[in-house]
DNA sequence: AATATTATGTCAACTTATTTACATATTATT
DNA sequence: AATAATATGTAAATAAGTTGACATAATATT
């Protein structure tokens, strides 16, 4: 008894470490081929992502840094250094909130929508092949996982101090 | 009916994007949660990744540092910061190879060994937290999926010229 | 045997992530 | 109203990822 309790434990262990690294394995894969499947449109995943996410219906009147950092998980000062590159290239603008001075409503710009529009169609063909032996069912399925695990990865965070 | 594969595609595309953000996410909490979590051992989780696979049985006798990148997906010149980091600290050590003079072979020092044991006890706890809610069953599915999407990646990967 | 090609690891430059520190603006407290 | 506390965005230093270039060693070719 004691006996089978001790190797379910050491198999769920040996499942989670499994599953970390391949978390690590896949993360590791989309950044890089998705930096070089979208070369010639000069855009890197991350930014990729932020562009994704300034064209949604929600944010057309801009977001605050702080917002978005929330959105992409990541620190607030990781984005300055992406969002100036952005900004230098002319596909965002940071204006100054109104009504909080302090804050900067990151916006796509023309050129920013153009460039974005110019890139759907390499991304569809990216997902295509990324994706590929997967059905819609199957990517519920994984979106219900990767949902909690965001959300146990979400609470550690928040229980360690989130951005401090 | 055309239209209902047009729908069909859209559902898909929407999900691949919604599927890859997701994953986007998880790998930044993964690592920002994780470099927290064993913040009191002086090891990161890349260098955590990097101790896993020095202690496995395969690898006892040293790893070379092209197969340390690919088993962890990234690139050759990645690695010689991060191994580079860890020698200075008397983790690791580099040892040419008496079969091929070009090649280094990586092995965990007894100091390594050592600082890998105390760590194991917050490894667990910190899968603990990772994976709540999440049973053994669950997992496996996960790994399946993940293992899918990793092939996935590493067939992209390779088509696009691999190491290149 | 001499030479060309390939493989291995490292260095340098760049992007993206982190944390710490800080200037400035807003909000709360007294 | 003055002041303390909090919030926002940015700068700087460090770690981890990328590619391109290179020295050196092993292998293939002639």
């Amino acid at each position: 008894m004691k006996q089978d309790i001790d190797e379910s434990d050491a198999f769920g262990a040996s499942l989670s470490n499994r599953l970390a690294f391949r978390l690590y394995q896949c993360a590791n894969q989309l950044n890089k081929t998705g930096n070089k499947w979208l070369e010639r449109h000069e855009v890197t995943t991350q930014q990729w992502a932020i562009l994704g996410a300034l064209v949604r219906d929600r944010w057309q009147g801009g977001i605050a840094v702080r917002d978005l950092a929330a959105l992409l998980m990541v620190s607030r000062q990781n984005l300055t250094g992406v969002l100036s590159r952005l900004e230098a290239r002319g596909w965002i603008e940071r204006i100054i909130d109104e009504h909080d001075n302090r804050s900067r409503l990151i916006k796509l710009t023309p050129e920013g929508w153009q460039r974005w529009a110019d890139m759907q169609g390499d991304i569809a063909s990216f997902y295509a092949e990324a994706m590929k032996n997967l059905s819609n069912n199957d990517k519920v399925h994984i979106l219900h996982y990767l949902d909690i695990l965001r959300e146990n990865f979400r609470a550690i965070d928040e229980a360690q101090g989130g951005e401090d």
